[in-house]
DNA sequence: TCGTCACCGATTTTCGAAAATCTTGACCTT
DNA sequence: AAGGTCAAGATTTTCGAAAATCGGTGACGA
């Protein structure tokens, strides 16, 4: 069993913060959190900070934590800024990457297509094993490209994004073939089309952007 | 005075790291920064999280903190990545500033340009005034871009890459005219020369980098 | 009536020590 | 001599309580 308290508490908190069992803007008080978790204040102090850095918690001075809010500006921002980053890292990814890059690739997503969302009554349910898989396909793509600093800007791009798309996920009616566009990703990177690989990924994340700013208007 | 007890060990110790007084790969040993920031274990801790957060220290379970090593391969990656990022920045900036953005690029310059960096027996100082303008001249440059998690991303970068050319501050021989190039990202900003700016940053960053690359390698 | 200020409970932040873990080196076995 | 075991010391990690701070409430005086 590899890991300290405080990380097991900061994945305990990521995940109930990314899947809103604490909602956007509530406030984080350490007597709850140390109940949720199940241990002391200094592990999950340790936590916080590290979501802060993450950009999904915001702390006052000695006015406690809340979860960062979701607002629609920041989503564009998000959008517009990943699809330029990760578009790079992509480019660098489709130019530098080799065949077991591709190998990776295949598989990911072959293990994410046949990996198939569950539904319950028109919604989606959070399926942590379907999650995994499409940020593992995600990050495969991008992972060759040869820059350390990059891809890990990605991943935070990645979580941070996150939390918008699943909040829209039990809204979202699924008229939109999500498969379809990770393969045409892929397909364009195999055929190491930087360009239109780019293009496609970029129109993904708008896809995804456009329902999530449907749902979170309406609120 | 505002501030907790962790952010000034944060304050603190990022600025020792930075100035090399705490060397690189140096284990960070919890008693020793006690007494060095002279406040006990918790705020410590915080403000480490923070710094592995921002990648100048790096942790690994119950064996502690260390200083983040210097290494060549992270240079050259942190080089093209901000040369790629910063340029974008720079060049969005350039398309959105305003009057109020050029008078405060006008006005760091100028305080960057009247500040001299004081000099001892052809070595450089680190004078922290001078430090603290730079850094004000560069993120004034990236200010306009429109997006905050660009920018949040770009001073990540500027201070990990501050590390390196601090490090190679004491040996540099002052060969290189550093405000001639300030003044030329400047002058190509004002004139709204987005892709002459974007080269010139990235030159800038360049021979930064070449010069520490042959201190680095010399050790 | 309004504003000021001191006090109270709630909450965060910090402390100092206990618990857990790692490292070192002596000692024993093979 | 090489390798393994185990206790002692050093170090990190966590705990539980103390200290500091915040927000609100109500008394008091102008």
């Amino acid at each position: 069993m590899t890991g300290s308290r405080s990380e097991t508490a900061w994945r305990i908190l990521q995940s109930a913060i990314i899947n809103g069992e604490f909602p956007p803007g509530a406030q984080l008080r350490f007597q709850e959190l140390q109940e949720f978790c199940g241990m002391s204040v200094s592990p999950v102090r340790e936590a916080l900070t590290r979501l802060v850095a993450a950009g999904l918690v915001e702390v006052e001075h000695n006015r406690g934590y809340r979860v960062t809010k979701l607002v629609v500006s920041e989503l564009d921002d998000l959008v517009r800024t990943r699809s330029r980053v990760e578009g790079w890292a992509l480019e660098e990814s489709i130019r530098l990457g080799d065949e077991h890059w591709e190998a990776a690739l295949i598989s990911s997503l072959h293990l994410l297509e046949h990996l198939p969302r569950r539904r319950e009554n028109g919604a989606n349910l959070h399926d942590e094993h379907w999650e995994a898989r499409h940020s593992e396909f995600h990050d495969t793509l991008v992972s060759a490209c040869g820059s350390p600093i990059l891809l890990e800007f990605c991943r935070t791009l990645y979580s941070r994004a996150d939390r918008y798309r699943r909040f829209s996920l039990s809204m979202e009616t699924g008229s939109r073939d999500v498969a379809a566009e990770h393969r045409a990703i892929l397909d364009a990177a195999l055929a190491r089309d930087a360009d239109k690989a780019k293009g496609l990924l970029a129109a993904h994340y708008e896809a995804t952007a456009s329902f999530i700013r449907d749902h979170l208007s309406e609120e």
